[in-house]
This record gives C-alpha cells, sequence and structure tokens, in this order.
DNA sequence: AAGGAGTGACTAAGCGCTTGCTTATCGCTA
DNA sequence: TAGCGATAAGCAAGCGCTTAGTCACTCCTT
C-alpha cells in the first residue's frame, strides 16, 4: 500500500475539498471573508453553490480550516528554529527564515491568517487566539535566551520580539509575486535586520 | 461673532457628519467594511438608518473619507519629520517617532487606513495608492540620505524604508489602549530599533 | 444495490439605499 | 417682533436585490 489514504479514497489528484479550500484562498485574501459570497467560492472551485455545504458545514468552517492550518504551519516554523541549534543566534536565524519565508511565499493565506480573526466563530477565534500567544511566547524566549548568555542586547526582549514578528507578518500585506525581490533575497536581509534589531553586534 | 461657522450652523458640538465618521472608524475597525452594516454605523452614531444618506453618498464614501484623512496625516508626519532638521538621522527619528506614535494611538482608523483598501471605489483605490507610494517614497529618501552622508549602512535602502514602515504599519494590528506600554514607550523603543535598522552605528 | 458527490430551485433573512413625510431653524418682510 | 417661506436634518417604512444555507433529487462509482 504504498500511498495510503486516510479513510475514504478519492479519485482526483486534488480532491474537492482542496479546490474548495484553495478557491476560499484566493477570495478571502483578495476581498475579506465577509466581502466574498459562496458563489464566489463554488464558482472558482468549479462548483454550484451547494457543492461547498457537501464537504464543509459553513463558510465560516472554510476561514477557520484555512486560519488553523495556517497557524499550525507558523508555531511548527518558530518551534524548528529553536530547536534547530543551541546558539540562540543561529535559533534566531533560523526561526526568521522560517517565519519570513512563509510570509513571502504564502502571503494569500499569510493574510487570511493574520487579518480575517475577526470573522472566526467565538469559540474559533479563542482556540486560534491560544495559538498566537505560543507564537509570540516562542519568538520572545529566542530573543529572551540569547540576552541571557550574553549574545543579545535589548532593553526589552518582549517588544522587540513582537517587533520581529511584526516585520514578517506585515510583509504578507506588502509583498507581491512580481515583485523586484525574491522571497529568498526578503528573507536574507530581514536575517541581517533581525541581528541587528536584537543587538547581536553591540 | 466669536465663534464664526463655516456656512450653515449647528448647534451640536460634535457634529452629525462627525459622529457619522466616528461610527464608521469603530465598527470598519471591529469587523471590516463588508462586514459592517449602514444599521450599525447609523445607530452606533444615534441614528436611523437613512440620517447616513442625508450626509454621506454611500457606505463607500464613508470609508473614502477616513482613508483619505489618514492617509495625509501619515504622508504629513513623514514629510514634517523629513524637513524637521539637516541631520538625516534626526529627520529619521522624527519620522518614525511620528509614524508610530500615529499608528498606536490611532490605531483604531489606521486599521482601516491599512486593511480595507480593496473595498475603496477603483478611482479611490487609485487616489490612495498613489498617496501610498508618497509614502513610501518618503521614508526611502531619508533612508538613503542618511546613507549617502555615510551616517547609515544598509545594503538594500529601499527594502530597509519598507520594513521600518512595517514596524509602525503592524503596530496598528497588535496594539492595545489596556496593553502594558504606553504609545511612549513603544516610541522611544521603535526609535532605537529603527536606529539599529539602519545601521546608524556600525 | 448502495451510498457518496453534486445539482437546480428554493427560502428566510438581511443588505444598501430610497421615498414621503415631519420637525427645527434660519433670513426676510411687514 | 410676529409671521412666512425656504432649507436642511431626521425618521418610519419599505423596495429591490443578494446573501448563506437547505432540500429533494440525479448522477456515478463500486
Amino acid at each position: 500500500m504504498p500511498n495510503a489514504r486516510p479513510k475514504t479514497r478519492e479519485s482526483h489528484p486534488e480532491t474537492a475539498r482542496d479546490r474548495l479550500i484553495a478557491a476560499a484562498v484566493e477570495s478571502f485574501a483578495a476581498k475579506g471573508f465577509h466581502g466574498t459570497t459562496t458563489r464566489d467560492i463554488a464558482s472558482a472551485a468549479g462548483m454550484s453553490p451547494a457543492a461547498l455545504y457537501v464537504h464543509y458545514a459553513s463558510k465560516e468552517e472554510l476561514l477557520y480550516q484555512i486560519s488553523r492550518s495556517g497557524h499550525d504551519v507558523t508555531l511548527r516554523l518558530l518551534r524548528e528554529g529553536a530547536a534547530s541549534s543551541d546558539d540562540p543566534m543561529e535559533q534566531l536565524l533560523a526561526a526568521v527564515r522560517g517565519f519570513t519565508t512563509y510570509h513571502a511565499r504564502g502571503h494569500t493565506s499569510a493574510r487570511i491568517v493574520n487579518y480575517e480573526l475577526s470573522a472566526l466563530s467565538a469559540e474559533h477565534y479563542e482556540e486560534i487566539r491560544a495559538i498566537r500567544r505560543t507564537i509570540n511566547q516562542q519568538m520572545r524566549r529566542i530573543v529572551e535566551a540569547g540576552v541571557a548568555a550574553g549574545v543579545f542586547h535589548t532593553p526589552n526582549p518582549r517588544m522587540t520580539a513582537l517587533a520581529l514578528l511584526s516585520l514578517g507578518v506585515d510583509l504578507a500585506r506588502w509583498y507581491r509575486d512580481d515583485g523586484e525581490w525574491s522571497d529568498q533575497e526578503i528573507a536574507d536581509h530581514y536575517c541581517e535586520l533581525a541581528l541587528r534589531i536584537v543587538g547581536a553586534r553591540p
């Protein structure tokens, strides 16, 4: 069984669920959750309006799935960065590179992840907020570890960590696929900026 | 005539137009343009739904007025920063302090200014985009002037200017009025970060 | 034969905005 | 200064339309 699938089998290389998610990501990013109709999503996925409800219970569930998996990826990137080395500077560089690259390359879904929180249901919103707190914590720990080790120099590690996250998050807002820099170039530059921000070279 | 008024006289200290703008700012910031109904706005301003149209032609016009004046203020702050001194470092500090303070203290309207562009009409969107380009230019000029004068050190002034703007813009996203830092403290810290980012102390 | 994927027609609710009207306030005339 | 016409602000009601979501049904694969 070289290609085991979870429970049901589907013949298409891209499942209907995936196509709906992809269509929702594009629409939500371009026009916002409330600016997007279920017909926008369904027709972009090549289906009738009713087909959406075969696969998802509501428009909000689509948003939740997108938001949830985006946040999971983001947290994983930071954790992998922190676990990549014992040296805080290496940890910071790995975390910033992962975070930055994700927000540039995946700017479409990253916009939803960061700007559509208020459209989530109350329960989902709380769940996502908890992940976001963990994300902030993770970045803060890296900065604090560097300060404790004497390799970083900043008077306010907590605010500095937020500033580092801000750089990445806002990238999703202004990054364009046809822009003048690749996500690689941006990540390189942002790694340099991160070192300056934490005062790695006093 | 100790209190001359433009054309018509109104008895209220805060005009109906102003109350509608204030209500729209709150609603748009909290739920987005498309998530806000004209009834939300009108009732928050203490009026019937129809009264909105006595003062504004459409819901979009409210958004445009908010966006336009927010962008005008932002550009003015950067220009005042650039004009405040001949020393690029002083210019940078004044610009960053103004920009940061505005995005913290005025985070509610700043959210609309930065995140609701796609809800504008095509004509208004183009008009606003032009202002945004000028804003980017202004910050870039300050950084380039510093590099030319040999007091800043960065391999990519254009991207560095965008990063400086990103810090301020994203502040509007995460800043809370009841947060642990005042806008004053944040501005101080962000001025220090700005100096590090542009490499003012090599 | 069975069951999931997908559909067209539908509904109830809510949307932006308009209409027809009342009220309050002003400048002007007598 | 009393009364009048003009004008703008405001409201109750509601119009025409769009929305998210439903349902009875038909395909299609196994």
